[in-house]
DNA sequence: ACGCTTCCGTACGCTAACGTACACAGCATC
DNA sequence: GATGCTGTGTACGTTAGCGTACGGAAGCGT
């Protein structure tokens, strides 16, 4: 198994113990994701669980008509489902491919089976939930309270830090509607980061210059969710 | 014990089964909360949970410069302390009584001994944490998209829906701490919910007098939450 | 080379909510 | 019954972001 494709580029799936993690490895399958593949649709079954290596998946909340905010993403530190686990096995949100990559998905039953054992995964597992809480809790906070710069900051950085390149393929369409603000609103912001020398645009191609530059700019939500996700989830790797 | 004060008003020691229940029963504390109390800080290590009956807690997100938002409700339907189980042990919220009532608190470590056997109270906290989870997430939505008058409807009926009576003991100050807004902001909705006959506001005591009214101006957000904490919470009390 | 589509930039009036300021009415205290 | 505090109403200029509209540039297909 080649370095480049080995699931335990994901750090859940990293984090296990080696003889559970050899449960799971036979039944992970490998699959890649393009931009804008849906993952999870509101209200409906999943049979997969997905555990992204260098891929990313936001986590949309959609209303009625069709506005959307993004209240979560995960990136190769987590995993897309948790809802399964859960218990509740639906969400009333959406799960999109926001930067193509590669995954590993899972039956649903047997990540079930493994989180019902009650063994590290377990707790693996619900310590990153509450990661995520923490995550959708301070986007509640700053879609309140703090600018379009400042939150732009914040979605770049937190979409830098789960990615293996300082490039990002995104329309400014796109990030609008996961800030679930004007694409215009998006332009304008991003116009400010160019000016300043952060970034470079470049029709659906952004690339970061100036990541201290960025982490000056953005709000407090960055740096509370990033120690917090630290926190909770630096394990060590056993059993390599 | 009375019919009054009896553990049990808690939705989820409601669903236990009786066997589960009585091995809690005898540690559980019953406790007076008062409006402001603070059941959780952020980032301290927390004695214990709280499973209120008749009152309402705020989850409070709190910024340095003081500002703060909610990010969910907590009443008879719920539990206070979810990162006890979930294994982070902290949080970086705050938890803050918003309505004077009594609750039944338990020792951390009782709880978590509880949720590892396993047994049905583990599926329980973790599908009432799905359901907070979604509330979370409406509550970041709601805050992007939906006005002021909107958010305060919302905020009345989740309150409402934790009460036992249709008045609640709530200045304007206080709502507007919670929504994240001005309080003059606070005063301008709630004034044109009063013209309308909707509700009568005097000096901290808000009275509701016409609830479908509510409900017709509240956004879907309110819905959303309580349709998934009715699918998700649901159950039937065994062994009564 | 041409047209078409996608993506980005800019401009302008509009509105909700903000910051600030102040007035006044209930309620308690002394 | 004067004083002070708390809670509510109102007013006014300011601003961030919205809705809409349009123009242009880059890339794609034929």
């Amino acid at each position: 198994m080649s370095l480049q494709h080995d699931p335990r580029q994901n750090h859940l799936l990293a984090a296990l113990a080696l003889d559970e993690y050899k449960r799971l490895a036979d039944n992970l399958e490998r699959i890649e994701l393009k931009l804008g593949d849906s993952l999870v649709e509101s209200g409906q079954m999943m049979r997969h669980v997905y555990f992204p290596t260098d891929c990313i998946v936001s986590l949309l909340c959609v209303m009625e008509d069709g506005d959307s905010t993004e209240i979560g993403v995960v990136g190769g530190e987590g995993i897309v489902g948790i809802s399964l686990f859960m218990g509740g096995e639906t969400t009333p949100s959406r799960a999109i491919v926001q930067s193509a990559g590669t995954a590993y998905r899972l039956k649903g039953q047997l990540l079930k089976d493994e989180f019902y054992r009650a063994g590290p995964l377990q707790g693996l597992l619900l310590r990153y939930t509450q990661a995520l809480l923490t995550q959708m809790a301070q986007t509640a906070v700053c879609n309140r309270h703090h600018s379009l710069d400042q939150q732009l900051c914040r979605w770049l950085l937190l979409s830098l830090d789960r990615l293996p390149t300082n490039e990002l393929v995104m329309t400014q369409e796109l990030i609008a509607n996961m800030l679930g603000v004007r694409r215009e609103g998006v332009t304008e912001s991003a116009g400010k980061l160019q000016r300043a020398g952060l970034i470079s645009y470049h029709r659906g191609r952004i690339s970061i210059l100036d990541r201290p530059g960025l982490e000056a700019r953005v709000c407090e939500c960055y740096g509370v969710v990033k120690k917090e996700y630290n926190r909770l989830l630096s394990y060590h790797r056993p059993g390599l």
